[in-house]
DNA sequence: TACACAATACCAGAAAGTAGGTATATTTCC
DNA sequence: GGAAATATACCTACTTTCTGGTATTGTGTA
């Protein structure tokens, strides 16, 4: 079985980010794992799920690309990061390089070079096809080593995002619902709610 | 307080969808309630909330736009129906003048023309602008008169839909617990739901 | 080899939700 | 005006979820 690529897509057009979707999802080995729109809420999900790959704006309200991508890269050295940008901006390139990044588009890229580009940055190439500076928002990746959630459990949020009871989902994985229970309960502490129903209605906002 | 015109989005082009949500979003008075793939779930929709207005791809996959929109004028005469259509198609245009839809207009017209047309046929005039007959499936509207969720049920459901529990949706709503905890129980029986997340499930795979 | 983590399973008490009622006042519609 | 629908509130019994534990097994890694 092969490995998939989990990519989260960080845009606030959402407009794009549902194409840049589209072209991922079409993608042997990949698959999007999350979309958010701002900086605050990219930063939040990467408190609870590491992906391989982001695609990211750099010019999201809230939060700078260019300073989120260093704290996830200070964070998480192995995340690819590739910066979607609407201008060409010589000096963002050489920053985005130095700081570790992958790859750097323009919006008005074609699938087909986007396409490229993605892969050779899962292969292990850098891409730089061509930025701002913009606001100053403090927020750090704080204990990604802790809080992550593990392939199990994203099995269960899986099921238990279509609105599945506890003795549902222990029928389907055919597990225990004490142990079905024990999963919920360590979602709940690593996600910080205390509901179902809060917990469904944040992996929606996530687009999980 | 201007009474809002409720709009439901049908088009299996999720993109496209997108942007139709958008436009209609920075219009004054009127509000996305749904958006739809296909019209099955159009009418799934409809058997528990009647917009005042439908913006309706006329190429829908398992349910013809034009049977589509025969069945729901006749068990709702009132709600403004506007196709959407990729081709111009002149017979189309007479045959959805026939069954009382409002309007219809090509994918490619500008944002500023769909908002003219849009706000003509809310004020009660006509607006077409331009199809192709499609499969046949039987799908009615059925008891249409019944299951309506009522105007504070879809109050309930907004606030259940972000994960608040039945204590916080009282506090909110300056309710008794028991007031609500019976609107939940109208809303489960009238969406054939068993639980919040069930309900918080549905109603997201609806983008109420 | 330890240590950390993941996955599994179980228990008990407290809290919340669910489903079946009933009931009353107000509003809406014919 | 009268019927139907809506919004409100309460009750009971039952189920489920939530939270706090404990515990065993296996795996991967420092």
């Amino acid at each position: 079985m092969e490995e998939l690529t989990h990519v989260i897509i960080a845009d606030d057009h959402a407009l794009f980010a549902d194409g840049l979707e589209e072209i991922v999802q079409t993608m042997k080995g990949f698959v999007v794992i999350g979309k958010v729109i701002d900086g605050k809420q990219l930063m939040q999900m990467l408190n609870h799920v590491i992906p391989d790959m982001i695609l990211m704006d750099i010019n999201m309200p809230y939060l700078n690309g260019v300073e989120a991508a260093q704290n996830i890269l200070k964070a998480c050295p192995q995340v690819k990061i590739i910066f979607v940008s609407m201008y060409v901006n010589a000096q963002l390139i050489v920053q985005a390089k130095e700081i570790g990044a992958k790859g750097y588009v323009l919006k008005d890229v074609t699938a087909s070079v986007l396409k490229d580009v993605i892969q050779k940055v899962k292969q292990g190439t850098s891409a730089f096809q061509a930025g701002e500076g913009l606001q100053h928002t403090k927020m750090e990746v704080q204990g990604n080593q802790f809080n992550q959630l593990s392939p199990r459990e994203l099995d269960i949020i899986a099921l238990i995002k279509s609105g599945m009871a506890t003795k549902q989902i222990a029928a389907e994985l055919e597990l225990s619902i004490f142990t079905v229970e024990t999963h919920r309960k360590n979602i709940h502490r690593k996600l910080k709610v205390q509901s179902a129903a809060e917990l469904i209605a944040l992996i929606h906002t996530w687009n999980f």
